[in-house]
RNA sequence: GCUCAGAUGGUGGAACUGGUAGACACGCAGGACUUAAAAUCCUGUUCCCGUAAACGGAGUGCGGGUUCGAUUCCCGCUCUGAGUACCA
């Protein structure tokens, strides 16, 4: 029989799924391996071309392991929680999970049907009460710990209050917020349980605090940085504000030091790598206090070295502070100092201007505001600002320096204060020029006539015990001196934020805390899951609550002691947890899926330890990476994981971009379009208007006359215009898009040409990491190559015909070939350029008319990763038992059988090819020599001239030099 | 602006540590089979000159360099894509 797919391939995915071909074992003899995709969010638009990408690679990647005798998981689910299922409720009031579920079967649906060797008994929905119960969990445990920077390590909140009991607050060295009181033991003893709470709340690693957030009016909530894109939602496009709100945080800038170490253990894409490192965003400098020139009173009491430091210098608008903070990455400029700029916002301003100085200020603040974040981004030309009237001083020497305010300076960064040293940073220098203020050259080589100059090298003048030292001495000088002085210190910075962990939405994990007395405690490990309640509409209140307020009766009643069961009553939190907290741990769901009493137990989480390999999009290079590698830290200082690091190996597939191919409208005198199309060769010798024109009715960009004319009814009685009697298409690379009719749907190919030809032709585009566009033009040859194939099998009757007669050497040789070539190319995720291979060999077996069983029995198992249903039914055909192919042994490569005897030298003369010459590779570098000079063809070449040297490599290049 | 990635025939791409540039496939052209078409098979296909051919020259975004030899390494530039946005 002819290669027919359609059946061979739905026998087989029933066979797969009727006998668990692919269930993992959470304990084998077999080492381990773990390929993990990233989970699909199940949208309504189902899966296109792309989605599958990295999921093939992965999937090869999986089958190829399992064949070299590795125990591998290879899980898949759904990322079910999210905003595009929630916007479509409030438009139809169906219940998210009712589409969810829908979206879910479609996905399945297209996802079995390319035959994917994952292991479904794994499956895992973020947004199952079975899984989100561990969501919560572990949001418990962040709450119930906090971060020990001497052990450098999330440490038990238990541990702290044990602490505060028996030495107050002195000895602690945690990652908190910036307001924490100061106590003896006793004073802790006296303190109330609210007031106990609310100290406790400032260390644990999800917090409740008022932040300045992105908060969206159109969407009804609040967007994490990340999915703001200037100033705008990046869903939907709608206008972002910037808004107060109390929210829950996850105290991530902890483990900053960690996430940018970790990254030089693990095999990631360097850009990726330096994705998280930006974000991250460490800077080794300095803190330098700058006194104010007429303090107003005297200092405030401090609480500690570190609050007092940075309270003070956000002052919380209390505007008592007696110093300016700055954080610097130059503090070995600072004798270069000329000016100091607070951010707009920065909570000093108000107090430190003078009333002379009142309008200018107010009306600079005044204009700032009405920028929007756009305006201030975009114009980064012009220099503005305000001097507020005062001054504060050079803690070095005392100089008396004017203080400004100015828009260049960010609130957000930092202390929101910078030191200027017009001399050094560009900016400074050009603030410093428009509002004519000095600038002091402080390095002896520094050329500042017409910019600032920012070098290191040259030695110090102008800057008292520092001049004649270099950068590195003078660096240590001023820190020393700062310190000594009591204005300053060496510190290290991050960009990186605490991330917000909430939104006022409905489609989420619900936060497991209740609020007694406005503070926030968790509900009890027994209560798990807090289930998400039934509601009435997906909207917020008329108030303004999230729509969980709508929640009929919805109240924590406590179990805890001293209430009474069953008698006080509290608030649940109302927002729900953010998009990416159900996939920052879902790996490790899916080594112990079912499991009831753990998020996974144990002996699984030991045996499976991390994953292996990761496949997926670099798009969450700074979200669900940085978040995952948190919880992973997190979840490893608890005891609970043994692992720093989540992801060992992790490749990026490329973006898949639409192809769109365009039709040629032709435009009549009178401007209007006529119901004629021109071919793309000849628009210009008419007037046409371009039109994209569905890519399902364009092959090898000609397009298809009759399907054109059924595919909208205005163009039934289309008229062309042709060239070579076709018309051909325009073609344009956008992002595939359904407005722009590219978007390729799998289901059509996998209908037209079957899963392993899709499975192959997609690897055999590129390299899988990176871009490219999509088009079909060359699937055709994949499709003939599985027929080729096939037909090894078969006489010209396509009668199934194998012989088991010995190979010979040319047969024997094509296959070790192959099956070195192809372990090489899957080791380097090379996945490409092994399907060409695949063809090579194929093409010489052809040739040798080889039908043998001893070579096509191995072809098969090699060939099982890439096209796995063809490969199946052959073995079968082969006698061999039905599903043992996943599990077969992956036949050794046997270089023995790649020995050559002899070489055809390619001759060249200065780098030049001009002709090939055989020897034997038993020759000698002298005797291959010898035998070149004398050689007829050489000799020709040569012309009676006399080389001036011979370079010979052995067993690959002869090269004359004359 | 900064950071990263990339640029090879008509097209997708190959060439793995510097060693025959263009594998494999698409497309195209010609041929076989066929009443014809589809399917299939065969041949050719980087460009230029010349030509049935042999042969000659150029050639991996551009300009230099290192080397016996560079798509590969180094320096400078152009363009494309991605990320980032006054980060002190």
């Amino acid at each position: 029989m002819d290669y027919q797919f359609k059946d061979i391939e739905k026998k087989w995915q029933q066979f797969w799924a009727d006998n668990h071909t692919f269930k993992a074992e959470n304990k084998t003899n077999k080492p381990k391996y773990y390929v993990l995709d990233m989970f699909p969010y199940p949208s309504g638009a189902g899966l296109h071309v792309g989605h599958p990408l990295g999921y093939i690679a992965s999937d090869i990647f999986a089958r190829y392991k399992r064949l070299k005798g590795f125990n591998v998981l290879h899980p898949m689910g759904y990322d079910s929680f999210g905003l595009p299922a929630e916007q479509y409720a409030i438009q139809t009031g169906q219940h998210p999970s009712v589409t969810t579920e829908d979206n879910i079967a479609t996905y399945r649906r297209q996802l079995d049907q390319i035959g994917f060797s994952f292991d479904w008994s794994r499956e895992v929905r973020t947004s199952n009460a079975g899984y989100y119960k561990w969501t919560q969990w572990i949001f418990m445990q962040l709450f119930n710990s906090w971060y020990n920077k001497e052990a450098d390590k999330a440490i038990s909140i238990a541990e702290l209050v044990a602490h505060f009991e028996s030495k107050g607050s002195t000895g602690i060295n945690a990652v908190c917020d910036e307001e924490i009181l100061s106590f003896t033991a006793d004073e802790w003893k006296a303190f109330t349980e609210q007031e106990q709470q609310a100290e406790l709340l400032k260390y644990r690693l999800t917090y409740l605090r008022e932040s300045t957030v992105n908060w969206c009016a159109a969407l009804g909530t609040v967007l994490a940085n990340d999915e703001v894109k200037d100033g705008f939602s990046e869903r939907g496009g709608y206008p972002v504000e910037q808004k107060k709100m109390m929210q829950w945080s996850m105290r991530i800038t902890a483990y900053a030091q960690r996430l940018l170490q970790g990254l030089d253990t693990i095999d990631w894409p360097e850009p990726l790598k330096e994705m998280q490192r930006n974000w991250i965003g460490k800077s080794v400098g300095a803190s330098v206090r700058f006194p104010i020139a007429s303090p107003k009173s005297s200092p405030k009491e401090r609480t500690s070295e570190e609050s007092a430091a940075t309270s003070l210098s956000f002052g919380e608008g209390r505007g008592e502070a007696n110093y300016i903070e700055v954080f610097t990455t130059r503090v070995d400029t600072i004798f270069g100092v000329t000016f100091v700029v607070l951010a707009p916002e920065h909570e000093l301003v108000a107090s430190l201007t003078t009333p002379e100085q009142k309008t200018a200020v107010e009306e600079y603040i005044a204009k700032t505001k009405k920028k929007s974040e756009l305006d201030r981004m975009a114009d980064t030309k012009t220099v503005s600002g305000a001097f507020t009237g005062s001054y504060v001083l050079n803690p070095l020497n005392g100089e008396k320096i004017q203080l400004w305010i100015a828009d260049y300076v960010l609130a957000g960064y930092g202390t929101g204060a910078v030191m200027a040293v017009p001399s050094g940073d560009q900016r400074d220098y050009l603030f410093a020029k428009h509002f004519d203020l000095p600038i002091v050259p402080i390095i002896d080589i520094q050329n500042i006539e017409t910019e600032a100059d920012p070098t290191k090298e040259g030695t110090y003048i102008n800057s008292d015990f520092m001049n004649g030292l270099d950068y590195k001495a003078g660096t240590a000088a001023v820190i020393a001196k700062l310190e000594e002085v009591g204005a300053g210190k060496a510190k290290v910075n991050f960009r990186m934020r605490d991330a917000i962990f909430g939104r006022q939405r409905y489609w989420g994990e619900p936060v497991p805390v209740y609020f007694k007395d406005g503070l926030p405690y968790l509900i009890e490990e027994s209560e798990l899951p807090l289930i998400l309640p039934e509601i009435d509409k997906y909207l917020p209140t008329e108030t303004g609550e999230p729509p969980l307020a709508r929640a009929a009766g919805w109240k924590y009643t406590s179990l805890s002691s001293g209430e009474g069961r069953g008698e006080a009553t509290y608030e649940y939190e109302l927002s729900t947890m953010p998009g990416w907290a159900g996939s920052s741990w879902y790996w490790y769901r899916y080594m112990d899926a079912q499991n009831d009493a753990e998020f996974a137990s144990e002996e699984a989480i030991e045996y499976w330890k991390a994953v292996d390999l990761y496949i997926g999009g670099s798009e969450h290079a700074t979200g669900h990476l940085l978040y995952s590698r948190f919880w992973n830290k997190f979840l490893k200082d608890i005891g609970k994981t043994p692992e720093e690091e989540p992801f060992k190996k992790l490749i990026n597939q490329g973006m898949i971009q639409g192809r769109s191919n365009f039709v040629y409208r032709l435009i009549d005198e009178e401007g209007k379009g006529t119901n004629t199309f021109v071919s793309h060769g000849l628009i210009k010798e008419h007037n046409t208007s371009p039109i994209h024109v569905d890519v399902n009715i364009v092959e090898n960009d000609v397009l298809n006359l009759n399907k054109f004319k059924e595919w909208r009814p205005d163009f039934a009685d289309a008229e062309f215009i042709l060239e070579n009697g076709k018309y051909v298409c325009g073609v344009e690379i956008e992002k595939m898009s359904k407005r722009y009719y590219n978007v390729v749907n799998p289901d059509d190919l996998a209908q037209r040409y079957g899963a392993d030809t899709l499975r192959m032709y997609e690897m055999f585009l590129g390299p899988l990491e990176q871009s490219k566009p999509w088009n079909t033009n060359g699937i055709e040859g994949v499709f003939k190559f599985l027929r080729k194939f096939w037909r090894l099998f078969h006489d010209a009757d396509w009668n199934f015909t194998v012989s088991s007669a010995e190979p010979n050497k040319a047969e024997l040789k094509s296959l070790h070939k192959i099956i070195q070539k192809v372990e090489q190319d899957i080791e380097r995720f090379s996945f490409n350029t092994s399907v060409s291979s695949f063809m090579i060999a194929v093409n010489e077996l052809t040739d040798l008319k080889c039908n043998k069983r001893a070579i096509l029995h191995n072809m098969v198992i090699i060939l099982e990763p890439y096209a796995p249903h063809i490969c199946e039914e052959l073995w079968v055909m082969l006698g061999e038992q039905a599903g043992t192919l996943s599990y077969a042994a992956y036949p050794t490569f046997n270089p023995a059988y790649l020995v050559e005897d002899e070489f055809s030298y390619p001759i060249s003369f200065n780098g030049k090819m001009k002709t090939n010459v055989s020897l034997s590779l038993s020759l000698s570098n002298d005797e291959i020599e010898a035998a070149i000079r004398s050689h007829a063809d050489v000799l020709k070449y040569l012309d009676g001239k006399a080389p001036k040297k011979v370079i010979v490599v052995k067993g690959r290049i002869v090269n004359i030099v004359v």
